[in-house]
RNA sequence: GGAGGGGUGCCCGAGUGGCUAAAGGGGGCAGACUGUAAAUCUGUUGGCUUACGCCUACGCUGGUUCGAAUCCAGCCUCCUCCA
């Protein structure tokens, strides 16, 4: 529970294999692989018995877990805490004592677990690590915090367009919270930008500026420059873009309705979906906009199609 | 262990037998306007290999009824108070 307000179900040790796999592919865009060791708290956790468990259990009281914030709010409103989640800050906070930990990182909102890894420590007799704690990020709706599930997020695997799609889309206020927690450039720079912005200048370029940065810092300089370029030719010249991966959708010989083949190139979750959009207007077939819901394509067409200003697919009918 | 109150669509929340794919709000999506910004306005917001048709849906299972989110029974689950 980080956080949000319901319980979260129990994952499999596979599903849980597959996630670590994920964070270690993104951490290494950051860290270096050939000096870093990953644990697993398995190691130590699965020869945990009852017994310790009790005794971990022992060293913090009913109070003391529930000033943490998450638990106080949830209690104060009468909404369900079970008793497993009073003890997941006791096995993170001893995380700290197995690994014997120096410094923990997290973001703010992990303060309390980061302080019971010092509490535990303490009791068991080492030396309590550091903690560092950054603030947390705002997700691109500039309210809740960034996170997968809310789908507010900008991965850092995710593709230079995608990257440099997603930051000019935040809001001009949201931008100077990006750049402070985002951006290497000095913090009198930003202040500079910003009187810019107060006396006139677009922001729109200083989005720019950093939308550019970070698409350089997980890929390349290049890519940066090309994103750029991307965004545009499609914004401003409305172009389609050009590297758009070739979809083959299979159709009989009566060919197949339009609305099927978004889904099927997976440009809309649902047929009901597609249908609602092209009464909407929000279908295009190489930028020509369509409204006839009804629509059959026959095989053999070669096109790209469109939903929105984002989302595009080149679909050939085979 | 006793008593009471709840579980409705992504979220909140109306609805106490037919007019309910379910009011209203939030969020999302699309359109207009733009700088793919914000704000504003409009539309839309279960699914279905092709839809004035069909299927699924108000915690679960079964029942009553021509007809159930609405009535009945059992169960699951959450909360509150007492012990």
């Amino acid at each position: 529970p980080s956080g949000k307000n319901a319980t979260r179900p129990p994952l499999s040790r596979e599903a849980i294999k597959a996630n670590a796999e994920t964070y270690k592919g993104q951490v290494f865009k950051i860290l270096d692989a050939q000096r870093t060791e990953v644990a697993f708290n398995s190691t130590w956790m699965d020869k945990f018995g009852s017994a310790d468990f009790i005794k971990l259990a022992a060293t913090h009281t009913v109070a003391r877990m529930l000033e943490r914030d998450d638990f106080s709010k949830r209690y104060a409103s009468n909404q369900p805490i079970a008793l497993h989640e009073f003890l997941y800050p006791l096995v993170q906070g001893y995380d700290s004592v197995a690994l014997k930990s120096d410094v923990e990182l997290g973001g703010t909102d992990q303060k309390f677990n980061l302080l019971m890894g010092r509490e535990l420590q303490k009791h068991f007799g080492q030396p309590p690590q550091c903690v560092l704690m950054m603030p947390l990020l705002e997700g691109l709706d500039g309210v809740n915090k960034m996170s997968k599930s809310l789908g507010n997020y900008i991965g850092i695997n995710e593709s230079p367009q995608q990257i440099f799609g997603k930051l000019m889309s935040i809001s001009d206020e949201l931008m100077w919270r990006y750049l402070e927690l985002l951006s290497f450039r000095p913090l009198n720079i930003l202040r500079q930008w910003k009187s810019d912005v107060e006396s006139g200048k677009n922001p729109r370029d200083v989005k720019v500026a950093l939308a550019q940065e970070i698409v350089a810092r997980f890929h390349s300089q290049t890519a940066a420059e090309q994103a750029l370029e991307d965004f545009e030719a499609r914004f401003k010249q409305n172009a389609i873009p050009g590297d758009l991966p070739q979809n083959l959708i299979p159709c009989g010989s009566s060919g197949i309705g339009l609305a099927q083949l978004l889904k099927q190139a997976g440009l809309t979750p649902s047929t009901s979906e597609a249908l609602r959009l092209i009464d909407q207007g929000g279908v295009k077939i190489d930028g020509e906009k369509v409204s006839d819901r009804g629509l059959v394509l026959p095989a053999g067409t070669d096109a790209v199609f469109q939903i929105g200003k984002r989302k595009f697919a080149r679909v050939r009918l085979t």
